[in-house]
DNA sequence: CTGCGACTTCAAGTAAGCTTGAGGTCAAGC
DNA sequence: GCTTGACCTCAAGCTTACTTGAAGTCGCAG
């Protein structure tokens, strides 16, 4: 198979596949006359990275998934280990989401005219209220 | 008040302020030899962009809502279109944040020893379902 | 006069996951 | 022999919201 093909068959496109082999998410394949060719081990190897991907984990996280350590040499202990840890990212997420509702409702209500007034609105609702030190830009939504 | 003063008052950095200015979010002040010099709306106007980011607005969508247009001239009517199409957003993220959950409860079950049999186990398992023409990169997580 | 801190501008860097473009190679078909 | 299409490499671009760095200006304290 050449990365056409495979990159068909994944539904991922070619220049995703160099760049997983870059990243050395992919091992490189052997090569005819400079062209990849992949085996269906690599097909299920693409559809374990996209698994993963569809699940929430980033590249980098893959990438650990792949790298046996010298303790969890199962790849089910670094999938649990992993996927606890998301676990947690998850619903830290989705209360964040939720949050973001309840002031987005809030939001629904406003009755000003202008941004000077709206502003000044804002402030006095939120006077006193402490303000997070650290910015923390929580969620960015899909585009 | 110069930049110092405005950023600790709002919790900003001073090249956060100057970047606000940059792309337009915040009108020029005067400035008194070359420095900045805000005044109290600058606050609230700071406070308003600072509490529409934490409802899940980016700044592009904030700047829509302070330039009135021929129509919605009142701004609760910007926020109002801006708001429900936001909230839109945050279900579709939440449900699929939710979705990756329960990916994340079958991974746990995983008993796989390594990365090869567990590609094909997926593959297995996804096999015949159809797959996303596009990658949608629904979800990022925050750092 | 010197140093200090706060300010100025402008350009470039950061993260993530790719895509796109330029410029070149290769085998097959006409 | 030439075109076409698929491949190759390498570098740069995209997005968002800033930050960081370099190099310079400003007013005030000592």
């Amino acid at each position: 198979m050449q990365i056409g093909e495979i990159a068909a068959r994944s539904g991922l496109r070619p220049s995703a596949i160099r760049f997983y082999e870059q990243i050395g998410l992919l091992p490189a394949p052997a090569r005819a006359s400079g062209r990849r060719q992949y085996d269906s081990g690599a097909l299920s190897r693409l559809a374990l990275i996209q698994f993963a991907q569809s699940s929430g984990f980033r590249l980098a996280e893959v990438k650990e998934l792949f790298s046996p350590g010298v303790e969890e040499r199962a790849v089910s202990a670094r999938w649990k280990r992993l996927a606890s840890a998301k676990l947690g990212e998850l619903n830290a997420f989705i209360a964040r989401a939720r949050a973001m509702k309840r002031e987005l409702e809030l939001v629904m209500r406003c009755q000003c005219m202008d941004v000077e007034q709206c502003g000044r609105a804002i402030q006095r609702a939120l006077e006193g209220r402490e303000r997070p030190r650290k910015r923390s830009r929580a969620l960015m939504m899909s585009r």
